[in-house]
DNA sequence: GAGAATTGCGAGAGCGTTCTCGCAAACCGT
DNA sequence: ACGGTTTGCGAGAACGCTCTCGCAATTCTC
């Protein structure tokens, strides 16, 4: 293995004939040095593969140029996966590196992860926490009184920086529109975590996003003209089997809905796979609307009607604020980015 | 901001009333030391909310148990984000966090990477080299003589151990399955990175996976019997408007192909968009078969044949094979895992 | 019960940096 | 030419931790 002893900053101070101190001047060019000294030292640091150790020097520094990101779910996830490669891309432009941690909805895993971003001494924090009501674990003490930004989803007591989208007036604008196309069969299908199998009546909803979706759907619902002649809900266990579960009993329940919204794509998945496996053509016999756009649900025939969330905008403004709350001093503020409904396929004109 | 001073394992000594060493004895329990000792000590570590800095700890031991991943496309890849969320999850199971960077497949960008990585000293690599010839920065010494593994494509001159799929085989497989549904006119629509639109040539091709599968291809059109009538090859930019670019192509040509084969799922979308454009129906006017599998590819309908690759045993192979290589000693070897051709309904039956 | 082995713990060095402080040399203005 | 300012750099402490070493106290052995 033989593995050598890396080349340290002393290696390059007595290569270049000059102290530790100026090595560490010139290659991070802080303090007074010539330009000459600091022309030397890279030469000499160079030919002599010198890497600084960014642990020993965030050690000193009090300071690591590094996030920490706690999402809850895996890029399998397609809001995740753009968040996190917003926040990761806006980070490298800020100077910043990211640590990312998924939860798996898990309020006890959340725990451990942010225990070990604070060890390793993250200047920062976004978090997208499990759950909106259980976070004694998220107090500004147990986070180290570092800077934090809340991201998707709110906590019930607003203590720091939050950045969620308009989910409500989004969900509210997809009923709008089916009712506008003629639908009034409408059924709904919220995916909620914690809670097994599904369940008409609808239960204690952990979390914000999913409540505002719920909240704009009824909305929606009360507003609608001509009122609906049926209405069903259906509050699901986020897993395929219970999804599908639902989705059958939606479908051959009396009243069965010309249209499903769905309030994530793990559900819509359930939507397309139960209907494909029952040969109903989607768009015609079945409409649906989801949330949340993807390559996937804009490529598909028909294409899938979405609200559209502005997942780059957030997670960009999540870093932006965060940086300046680490760096200067940035009040805390709630911001809400709107989401749009994307017109497609899938819902039929049925006037 | 009256950011209070961490509490250092200094604090928990004096509380404790132990030293300095007995508190990192008691904590990290190695050395030898009294069964009561610890309980005291983790009880006072406790209340006055100690945390390990795990900086200083890693710098003093010369081990961070984190492992960088260095892989060319972000999270928004049905490929990579299974793989991340398989590394990350093994790596936790070993007691290892996971450095991610991504490099959209820009060697300078690379090159900084597994600089970063390295200055934070991880324990070892994994890698995605995003090109296969030009690897001047990867050798052992730039690589601080680390443990690296490499996963889904290979490099030319094999110097670390080296995780693949058998794509050709599968490639071959999915064409044979094509012409036994009696196909005859077939076109292939192969990714190449670095190439600017497309061409029916084919150009180097940097990745081998990527080489692998066209090989594949020409192997089953080679052993085809009978012989198919037309075969079409287009080598194309990996976006979306080269690929549609390509697939119009394709679909115009005189012998428009009944099948086409991508090499990716930027591709198919590509060729499921045009299809729906112009109202083509995918498994009855249109066959398709492409790599990697997700739940939108078994979801829509017709599901879409695809080479399934084994993405998750891949990812914990990685791990697994890098921490043994970092804690004891793992000879360096070539693996390759089998993929399997997923028969869905893209494919028409045409005899 | 005397020597040997074992156990528990503290002292102190050191990991690779950054950064304050102070001092000498160079530069300035009159 | 001489006091004052500026410039460039080195000495050395500090960041928070781990880990070797050595010593005292305890336990074992016959």
């Amino acid at each position: 293995m033989a593995t050598k002893r890396n080349v340290t900053i002393n290696d390059v101070a007595d290569a270049a004939g000059v102290s530790r101190a100026t090595v560490s001047r010139a290659l991070s060019g802080y303090g007074r040095i010539n330009k000459a000294t600091i022309d030397h030292v890279q030469k000499v640091a160079e030919s002599l593969g010198y890497k600084q150790n960014a642990l020993a020097a965030a050690l000193r520094a009090g300071k690591t140029k590094t996030i920490g990101l706690v999402v809850i779910s895996d890029f399998t996830n397609a809001f995740f996966d753009r968040a996190t490669k917003a926040i990761i891309d806006q980070a490298k432009d800020f100077g910043y590196r990211v640590l990312i941690s998924h939860t798996d909805e898990d309020v006890e895993v959340e725990k451990i992860a942010i225990e070990t971003m604070l060890s390793n001494q993250v200047d920062g924090l976004i978090l997208v926490p499990s759950s909106t009501k259980q976070h004694n674990h998220l107090t500004p003490k147990k986070l180290g009184n570092k800077p934090v930004v809340i991201i998707d989803r709110k906590l019930d007591t607003p203590r720091y920086t939050t950045i969620t989208t308009g989910d409500e007036a989004a969900a509210q604008e997809a009923v709008s529109h089916a009712v506008a196309s003629g639908h009034t069969n409408l059924g709904f299908l919220i995916a909620v975590p914690g809670i097994s199998g599904f369940t008409k009546t609808q239960p204690e909803i952990p979390i914000t996003s999913v409540q505002e979706r719920a909240d704009g759907f009824a909305n929606g619902v009360a507003l609608a003209k001509p009122k609906p002649k049926s209405v069903a809900w259906l509050y699901c266990e986020d897993t395929e089997e219970a999804a599908s579960a639902a989705v059958i009993t939606l479908l051959d329940s009396p009243k069965a809905p010309s249209i499903i919204f769905t309030s994530n794509n793990d559900m819509l998945l359930a939507v397309l796979k139960v209907a494909g496996d029952r040969g109903i053509k989607i768009g015609q016999e079945l409409s649906v609307i989801s949330f949340d756009d993807s390559p996937w649900a804009a490529a598909m025939v028909p294409g899938i009607t979405v609200v559209a969330r502005p997942v780059e905008d957030l997670g960009h403004l999540a870093v932006t604020e965060l940086v300046s709350a680490i760096e200067g001093k940035a009040n805390q503020k709630q911001i809400v980015l709107p989401a749009h409904l994307v017109k497609r396929g899938s819902v039929a004109k049925l006037n």
